[in-house]
DNA sequence: CTGTTAGCGCGTTCAG
DNA sequence: CTGAACGCGCTAACAG
């Protein structure tokens, strides 16, 4: 910056004004300075100008998801970005799959490099190790999942009323038995589908039998093996709601396996690539994770612009898409 | 961190080196540090290290890809973030959208704060405007697509090979009319794919109708437009080699359509989840977006660590994954 | 409209 | 093994 200036015949101030933007350099100056700029290819110095700068903006924000590779969290991150990038902000994503130490240390990565804000979709369950970031002035969003421990905002799915819809779907096709499959009961999203299972259950006046439950079920193999076990034991499900992306894909697998495809109903939380061209065509409750993401960089950008209110659950609704898979009806007795 | 000294009894120096882990401070001056730093909540600020540290390195690289929230890009920044997270170096990521201005805008931003690396699947032909960011020591490598006019490593797909392995099965099946749709021409990936289909047509002795050719689908509902416009003509074509993961899903939707998805044959390129419970399953080249991936961060890693071998080019082999569509046979005269 | 001075938080250099 | 001084590249606050 100093050789610009000297080519310029200027002094430093007036190069920082000229590529900074501000106003009061008469065009003549300007002009010197970007040619200066350009013949010796100078580039400003982000870190060095945020040290000097009030409030040290960095101009980045960090999102921390569960897997960037997985169709959800890509969506997501895609949306964050969109609200980013045109305000001159960038994202520094990374992977914490599911491990809360993991997440704990990118946290403290991306706190060295003074982002601005932070989106993450939580794994642990206490967030109290973010409050002297918090109270530093890192705006915080949750997003997926909720904020143990910490007053920030977070951006939810309407996971238990999407799975109430599901289940509500298939007692109204006549089904009596309603398998449920999910994922790991400690995970805030499979805990909220569950519930809103049993409870339209409960309001369809079913009987909440537990051998109908499988929890648990992480990857796509094993909610095969349970789908089968449960469709090959005694008095099986005429139905499935399968909780989880991966879990119904499991699932589906599974009643090709048997020929059941045709005969046992399935609606799934989430939707995927596909689900349409499958016979039969997988009905689900879409999540719209890109809304997700959009509403949570939203709130960020709020709260790094000031914004005081008190910390607020913002809820993004799903939607039943009804296809072929939701509208098998029970055998008849 | 003047006030963890203070704190702690100490100079500003010996903090320094508590914080990086230098050797040679006594185990009371460490332990008395580390204490001074939890309490105060004390984060070491990266951008300031990295003003004054020899080298200036930032530990961040910068990963511009066509769309973070499609399959192909996900994949490929997973097995980016994989390397570089253990190293302690953080990514940031964004899409370029195939817009040329914009890369140059994200290119901007990511020198402005000092990456040390830089991947990126290039869409325009011209990265002469990279030269002097080169010559500043930043390492940078191309994926997916060639470096026009700089001279940096690229790790690409094997295109041609695989598109002629794609046609060579066709052939073998007995198919003479083989379809060709792909995306637009000017990008490179496209342009490689279509001249091995024309070179393995060619080797099998099949005449290259351009009628059979198809090109600028850039997404599934044209592919499924000409698809079906392909196949409701004259002559019509007995297989299908699609070049490009949504068109191969636009063809199968059009084979739907008219009801011969078990009568034309169909080989895509770039696998895609489920491809295989469609039915028939869809027969693929299968790219390895999470090998190219790794492959151009340990490439640009091995720079950023002093390699100065001459700029080479990388080459990730397709494989073929043989499914129904595939086998399918084209009806006898 | 333009320049001068001071110092952001930290690592380096060199002297104890 | 420890500390003092200096400066990285830049901008805020104040002159002129």
């Amino acid at each position: 910056m100093r050789d610009v200036a000297l080519r310029a015949g200027v002094s430093l101030k007036t190069v920082s004004r000229v590529v900074n933007g501000e106003p009061g350099v008469s065009p003549a100056l300007t002009d010197r300075v970007r040619t200066a700029v350009d013949d010796l290819g100078f580039r400003p110095n982000a870190g060095a100008s945020a040290l000097r700068r009030a409030g040290g903006r960095t101009a980045t924000v960090g999102l921390l998801l569960q897997d960037v590779a997985n169709p959800f969290s890509s969506a997501l991150q895609r949306a964050v970005e969109d609200v980013a990038v045109p305000r001159g902000v960038l994202v520094i994503s990374a992977s914490v799959d599911g491990n809360a130490d993991r997440e704990r240390e990118l946290v403290q990565l991306l706190c060295a490099r003074r982002v601005d804000g932070l989106v993450l979709a939580p794994t642990g369950s206490d967030l109290g190790y973010l409050e002297s970031e918090r109270r530093a002035g890192t705006a915080i969003v949750c997003v997926d999942r909720p904020a143990g421990n910490l007053a920030v905002d977070s951006v939810l799915t309407t996971n238990a009323e999407g799975a109430a819809d599901a289940v509500h779907l298939l007692a109204a096709g006549g089904h009596r038995r309603i398998a449920y499959l999910g994922d790991r009961r400690d995970i805030f999203t499979a805990a909220e589908r569950h519930r809103g299972y049993r409870r339209a259950m409960a309001e369809a006046g079913l009987p909440a039998d537990p051998r109908l439950a499988c929890h648990e079920l992480s990857h796509s193999d094993a909610a095969e093996a349970a789908a089968l076990a449960l469709l090959g034991g005694p008095d099986p499900p005429t139905a499935l709601f399968t909780a989880q992306n991966l879990v119904t894909i499991g699932a589906v697998r599974a009643l090709r396996r048997l020929g059941l495809q045709h005969h046992v109903a399935v609606v799934g939380f989430d939707d995927f690539l596909l689900a349409d061209l499958l016979s039969p065509a997988v009905t689900v409750v879409a999540q719209d994770p890109a809304a997700l993401g959009r509403r949570a960089a939203a709130v960020l950008f709020a709260r790094m612009a000031g914004d005081d209110l008190p910390p607020a659950v913002h809820v993004v609704p799903t939607v039943l898409v009804a296809r072929e898979s939701g509208r098998i009806r029970p055998p008849s007795p």
